[in-house]
DNA sequence: TTGAAAGCGCTAACAC
DNA sequence: GTGTTAGCGCTTTCAA
């Protein structure tokens, strides 16, 4: 007597409807160039009539995968414009349904920063990581590297001379590089720098940026440098002090919330950005594009960059141990009027 | 001779190394209480000393479940700043993490609004779903509630009387009402309301709660209410007609985009937002925590929602099929300076 | 080209 | 309290 159906109809129910051993439908699925046509038709139809579709749980026991990607989410930080977090993960779901993964989330509560790593490995419930959170000496990367699992970075690893694992980052001071130039092109000559204190790897790649292409310009930069906390008021004081003591008619900011800060002082002086003193964010947020002036900004692109992250991770978990992989791509910039004379 | 360590251990390796059999590993993880506290103790070490975790995949296929919890993610709308999509997420990438369960993410892309729920679905890849789009009609929550599929929506069904499914919603009327209430304390009598033209369920139940606060205290609603896209620019021009022909010394605002378009409008005007003419939005968006002014919004709890949406799924997948469950929570009034004389 | 057998690692049911 | 048996649904040998 045969089973009861009690839930979803299984590679039985479809090999038994198309009077072929179960072995077959697997084959109809995975290697259908094995079959002959007209089997491989009968089978097919049968499976679209039952909507058959294989289990997961059972085909992750078998294959040792699991078809998930980990990725590790923070509390949104309140009171700051920069994470464009919610772009990126789309990208990523996007791109890795693109190549058959799915996205898990975990959260990166607590104290170990490698606890929730570790736990999604051990139950070998995700096959690869990508972590976001790359900054010097990141912990989860060194032990994600030890324990053999496989990922892949956003954010270059910015202490190793040559990294052990593969990622994919958007070069900051070519961001910074395209936000200078075209102050320069707008006519601007003092064009100041503001970045953060306590400085990053990567506040100080997209310093270098600004620097660099002032100096090729013969633009002098003395007193046009300031370092803030990532705050509003703090780069609201910052701008207020470079206006008073160095008065660029120009701001490159290393971040949306700081280019708010400088846009601040500027209201509060009755200075018309654009017209009169020209800014320029960096994360094209979603505060660069509702702020009524429009706030041009450095976009990172985001969605080039889980395309680069998923595909090294299907390499990787492709069996093609290749080689630790870089990508750098290039930002590009959203102009709006908060850098525009006209 | 025993089998190669190639990779994680499993249930076998320490019921070996514990000296019992493989049940009582089982049970020393799912039922603690039927063993014997030495032998407990005694796989616990082992447990430990090997960093076993029960293969996931296994699990799964055991239990037909997956501990997964899917929510669909869509594109971010680029030049808006109502959806606080990645608050939501994390918060319930939180909640679900203490109840047991993962979110996995996946992709809203296609014409066919379910294709992705039904894959997931076919495939027993989740457990359940959270449902975010939910308007009128949804056809997700029907497709859903048909194929018996247990999910959550966050968001009423404003259509049926006795809604078929369980949902979490937070009360929009309340959020208006604390914000015009917030400006009658203030000392406004002219406020109006900035709200959207193709009015969805969502739109007219926040208006709801501006024009009831506004009868309660008397106060007259005639001309002062209007109807955009949600855009900053149509904001901004609604916003200048409303103050030529109805001189209003207060906005409230169905969303932080359309609030933004007030401020611009003000600004050009050199109206000082706060001192002289109010402004409130609707979802304290990082626009409205960054903006310089200090945008006073409508806050939505979202972690609460998370949290009750997890308690409900996890009812429901608990086998307590109870009742279709509705929970509405109260907004509460994130207060800047844009709402304040002083 | 197709079929039969084995087993991935786990837990529910039943014996002891 | 603990051990034995069976089987979740799939894919990878190997044989026909």
């Amino acid at each position: 007597m045969s089973k009861v159906q009690t839930g979803h109809p299984t590679l039985a129910d479809v090999a038994r409807l198309a009077g072929v051993s179960r072995q077959t439908v697997s084959n109809a699925l995975n290697n259908p160039d094995l079959l002959r046509a007209d089997t491989l038709e009968r089978v097919r139809q049968v499976i679209e009539e039952l909507g058959y579709s294989p289990n997961r749980a059972a085909r992750n026991l078998r294959m040792r995968s699991s078809s998930l990607i980990g990725l590790r989410m923070h509390a949104v930080q309140e009171g700051t414009a920069n994470a464009a977090m919610d772009r990126f993960i789309h990208s990523l779901v996007a791109a890795s349904e693109q190549a058959g993964y799915h996205v898990l989330l975990f959260d990166g509560v607590g104290e170990d920063p490698v606890t929730g790593y570790a736990d999604l490995l051990r139950a070998t419930a995700v096959d690869a990581f990508v972590v976001t959170d790359t900054f010097l000496g990141n912990p989860q990367a060194k032990w994600l590297h030890e324990h053999g699992a496989p990922f892949v970075a956003f954010g270059r690893p910015w202490d190793a001379e040559a990294p052990r694992h593969s990622w994919v980052d958007v070069d900051g001071a070519a961001g910074t590089r395209l936000a200078t130039e075209h102050l320069v092109e707008q006519g601007h000559t003092r064009i100041a720098w503001l970045g953060w204190r306590h400085d990053s790897p990567i506040g100080q790649d997209r310093r270098t940026g600004w620097e660099a292409t002032m100096r090729d310009h013969g633009l002098a930069t003395d007193d046009l440098d300031a370092r803030v906390l990532d705050s509003v008021e703090d780069a609201a004081r910052a701008a207020a002090t470079l206006l008073d003591t160095a008065a660029p008619t120009a701001f490159v900011c290393a971040s949306d919330t700081l280019a708010m800060g400088v846009l601040h002082t500027l209201w509060i002086r009755q200075i018309a950005p654009g017209r009169d003193v020209a800014v320029v964010g960096f994360d094209d947020s979603q505060v660069a594009q509702v702020f009524p002036v429009g706030l041009t900004s450095v976009r990172q692109p985001l969605e080039d960059v889980a395309v680069e992250i998923v595909r090294i991770l299907s390499s990787l978990l492709g069996g093609r141990g290749a080689q630790p992989e870089g990508v750098l791509l290039a930002p590009t910039l959203a102009v709006r009027e908060s850098s525009l004379r006209a």
